[in-house]
DNA sequence: TCTATTGTTCGATTATATTCGAACAATAGA
DNA sequence: TCTATTGTTCGAATATAATCGAACAATAGA
């Protein structure tokens, strides 16, 4: 597998995504990796966890459409798809990560 | 019980309302309360669903501070509380109402 | 007081999610 | 080629959620 596979935009559902977002620690990734504001490998995230179960996170947020990951080397980059979910579904993602910088 | 009981708006959790959000049929019942733009008895919904199904799924409502329900005699009157979240929650409710009405 | 109406609660079933150790896969670099 | 690094996948255990019929509760109105 030499790259992930990511849902197109027009595939993905509100659901989806708010499916992706009421999880703490994956609004915790979705947090820091806005906040970080560049690509970041799985185990650069501050969070206590084993890595099957970040993995896990991941794949979720994943097909959610929220983060694209691309490997390299042996890291895994992962980016949030700010813009395309922003075009998609306006402010939604932008408010959840406002709030999530409030609490 | 003479009124229902509802979580004050600081309780509120953000997880509490993605995860409200993320079944279809909430989903559904946010939008035509949003869309009818005044209180709604459970049985006004047009949703295909048994009432204990429902009743299951306005109890998460109540319970993510998204519907606040007011008992008047036999019915019970649900109205959405986007004044109080679009206060503690800037966007959020409002940019996932846009969306429902786009899909 | 009896009955119809409107929802909630209960209980059981089925389906989905979360968690995490262990094994596995891909790559970089020595 | 060997090894360390970075994540994924597998499998099994536990937890949480969805579904819905049946019984129950509160009220209005006859």
């Amino acid at each position: 597998m030499r790259q992930i596979k990511h849902p197109n935009i027009d595939q993905v559902e509100l659901t989806d995504i708010m499916y992706a977002l009421s999880d703490p620690t994956r609004l915790e990734i979705v947090g820091q990796l806005a906040n970080a504001g560049r690509k970041m490998t799985c185990g650069e995230f501050d969070l206590n966890r084993p890595k099957s179960s970040l993995s896990h996170h991941f794949k979720i947020l994943r097909a959610a459409g929220l983060v694209e990951t691309l490997i390299e080397g042996t890291e895994h980059m992962n980016a949030l798809r700010v813009a395309e979910i922003e075009q998609k579904f306006p402010g939604v993602l932008q408010s959840v990560l406002t709030a999530l910088n409030k609490s």
